[in-house]
DNA sequence: GAAGGTCAAGCGCA
DNA sequence: CTGCGCTTGACCTT
């Protein structure tokens, strides 16, 4: 457990599937609808620095591994997750800052569960208030990352870019939305 | 419909 | 090398 909570806190498993299941899942998901955004930033529009993708539960393309992939985090992390979202840091310049997910958008309770893929990347996490150590996770590939609801209050979290050479990564995040939310 | 939060890049400093 | 806090503004949410 990296921070506790009475909900779960945030839990990782590095070895939550083997090095063949992640390259394999990896590979097929290069298959996604990536897309790029953009942003306005002062007197200019910058590019979203990561792809993104995503799906409501059962409404992505048969090919992805994405049911196979849901079924194994099920088992470790039970919720009724109705959609996905995908992000692909192509290399070390690509980056989220810090930020918790949106709890308006989460059912009351619900965790968020994050499987990492592809090359590591250093996620920092750190507390919004009181003493604000922070703590550095590196996420391997093949690792899944559950992240209570109450730990989004308490906690933030970001991949900060890196000078280090990396190769892609590709997180894949399970989610409750709330009703008016989902698809 | 007004108001508040988000989150991009680059800078300076620790 | 890396972290952090600051900056603006279009867009989203309440």
């Amino acid at each position: 457990m990296v921070v506790a909570d009475d909900e779960g806190g945030i839990r990782y498993w590095p070895d939550f599937v083997d090095a063949q299941i992640a390259d394999a899942w990896f590979a097929a998901l290069q298959a996604a609808d990536w897309k790029e955004q953009r942003r306005p930033m002062y007197d200019r529009v910058v590019d979203v620095p990561r792809l993104l993708a995503g799906y409501a539960t059962g409404q992505w393309p048969p090919a992805l591994p994405l049911t196979d992939m849901l079924q194994r985090v099920q088992r470790l992390a039970p919720a009724d997750y109705n959609a996905v979202g995908l992000n692909l840091y192509r290399d070390g310049r690509d980056s989220v800052a810090m930020h918790n997910d949106k709890l308006h958008t989460i059912g009351p309770g619900q965790p968020i569960a994050l499987v990492s893929l592809g090359d590591s990347r250093r996620m920092r996490i750190r507390a919004k208030t009181g003493p604000r150590a922070g703590i550095d996770l590196v996420l391997e590939p093949g690792s899944l990352l559950v992240m209570s609801h109450a730990s989004q209050l308490t906690h933030e979290h970001g991949i900060p870019k890196t000078v280090r050479p990396v190769g892609p990564r590709m997180s894949v995040v399970f989610r409750v939305r709330s009703e008016k939310y989902a698809h």
